[in-house]
DNA sequence: CACCGCAATCGAAGCGCTTCGACACCGTCG
DNA sequence: CGACGGTGTCGAAGCGCTTCGATTGCGGTG
């Protein structure tokens, strides 16, 4: 039943090696015979062998991904993003093996020691992360999802979230907004120091002090309804005098904004919001908020594409941030004029 | 760098067969010979070839999980589904390939024909899923979470979902309910026929008719928030009648009651709700949902189970329909006495 | 005491593929 | 016209592991 290449040569009338160099392509191969093979290969059904080919080629061609599973993350988000690292994984000819956190430093030893992976991917990067040292020493192309604080000797591709803070402040004080807050994803996420979360609010507190303003509330806030109710409650309570928020939590942005509206203000009369996230969380809510989108798909590409150059030679350490887009929906407008 | 088992025969003063014999189990070793090649294998940091493994023993020790990624499949539960099959397969030793729906027929064929994995776990099935046949004349053995028309020679796994939508009717009948009505998946999910949403149903209507009120209402709906107020608006207009609700809809479940509260209606008082679905969902709405939860950490275990249960000759074969239970929080009360 | 059976180990033959060096052939150039 | 550089193909040597006899020492039996 499981035809071989052997099997192919024979039908074909040429050497297995003539096989295996019309599938590679790494000798010139005359016309008339990379037909014939082809068409053997067709009419047998051939597929090579996944483990024999990475036993002698020593190439896997699978790519390891790990992805996150803490409640904090916004699920939709990483799912999105590993469907289309899978996507774009294919595009390369390349499969994906699939990793939890909960597997750690340990899973990543094991992939990498019994040549399962060629490459790595990992998701939700810490700023000390423990799984970096290993990475590094596992002598395997590695891309970071995330930049954590040491990057030497590593890819990473993020979207740039700095700048993502800094352009919602901007686009607020273009419309006059000085009195900022910012609430932002639940407090585990700043305590085990997640990269995209730390260095948005350093972006937005650094663009929000150059404005001269008060120094803006900062409110974490769990990834539900009621946290974000809790929230918005808050806010209007401690921080009444505020006219322009950033929201970062893809679960809190809506009803961050009903609770607003339900307490009688208006959004963007007398609230304006920005939202950093997901962009059709965003555009959905009532009303369409303007927001920073999270590029998951283009990111997905970016990791894929660097995982595979590091495979032939090409070390592809350093860090590409995506520059941040702000779409700009309904959710915003001058601040009330001051009564 | 890469230490082979030739390797660590050496150093343990044995043959290599004798290494691969103390992993594998498969010939009885001497205590003593047993203790210094794992102390080898420990030195010296041994980690077994996966696709020399894979060549010569024919296992590639991998289960091939495909997740759906249609936007109106609830995005959450996919991913607990998933990471759950991640982690079982560990416990079998085994790792685990994603592919995405979007591969299709070809992707499995592919996986299965370069033998990447000893079997397959197929989520989201229809009733009639295209990759039903391809999985039957592959050869390795396939579970299916979900329950398609024809189950010949496959294995699936699903939670009852006819019985759950029957007891969602008998937990409201109890309570003393007539009137009952269904908010359902979006219309897609019904129009590809997707086993678990056509099943639910069926047992609610069934039920339902039994209990000999009027034929129930039942409206589809998207997994939006304002789908959700456009579903209750649509109920209490058309259906005014109805005291007890179904809902089967992650994303609509929370937003319904919203909507039907901010109508002036009382849930539980005026209207009792049940909700099928993610458990946690369910538990944190306001008021707190009584629902029949999607048990997807057991199925994924179940799944697993049975996959490697395939793969050492036992057909596992069958369908699995784990009994579903209906948990009482505060969305289900008596109805309103008739005014 | 010759013999048997069992436990423990070894050696060698693959598994299906890639890849390197050889080789044959052909048109060219000096 | 003989040496030369391509091109297209083949054969064989592994890649690192599993597995199937075969072999060696045993203690125990008849």
């Amino acid at each position: 039943m499981p035809v071989s290449i052997a099997d192919v040569a024979r039908h074909a009338g040429v050497s297995p090696s003539t096989v295996s160099y019309v599938l590679s392509g790494k000798r010139s191969i005359s016309a008339d015979t990379r037909r014939r093979v082809l068409e053997s290969i067709r009419v047998l059904g051939y597929r090579p062998h996944a483990g024999a080919r990475a036993l002698a080629s020593s190439r896997s061609n699978t790519l390891a991904l790990v992805v996150p599973l803490r409640s904090d993350v916004h699920v939709p988000v990483a799912m999105r993003f590993a469907v289309s690292v899978v996507t774009r994984a294919r595009d390369h000819d390349h499969d994906v093996l699939l990793l939890t956190q909960a597997e750690g430093a340990d899973g990543l030893r094991r992939v990498a020691g019994s040549s399962m992976a060629d490459a790595i991917i990992v998701m939700d990067v810490e700023i000390d992360d423990a799984r970096i040292p290993v990475l590094r020493e596992l002598g395997l192309p590695a891309v970071l999802i995330g930049v954590p604080a040491d990057t030497d000797g590593l890819a990473c591709v993020d979207l740039d979230f700095t700048e993502a803070g800094r352009l919602c402040v901007r686009h607020l004080a273009g419309l006059g907004h000085r009195d900022l807050a910012f609430v932002g994803e639940p407090p585990a996420v700043y305590e085990r120091r997640t990269g995209f979360a730390e260095r948005t609010l350093a972006g937005f507190r650094e663009a929000a002090r150059a404005l001269g303003g008060p120094e803006p509330a900062v409110l974490p806030c769990e990834q539900t309804r009621a946290a974000a109710e809790r929230a918005a409650a808050e806010l209007l309570r401690e921080h009444p005098g505020t006219t322009g928020l950033v929201v970062q939590n893809e679960a809190a942005a809506e009803p961050l904004v009903a609770a607003v509206r339900a307490a009688g203000l208006s959004v963007p009369g007398d609230l304006s919001v920005v939202a950093i996230g997901a962009d059709d969380v965003a555009a959905s809510a009532t009303p369409a908020l303007s927001s920073v989108g999270l590029p998951a798909e283009e990111l997905a590409e970016r990791a894929v594409e660097l995982a595979v150059r590091g495979l032939d030679g090409g070390t592809p350490a350093g860090v590409t941030l995506l520059p941040p887009t702000l779409v700009d929906r309904s959710s915003t407008a001058p601040p009330p004029r001051r009564a």
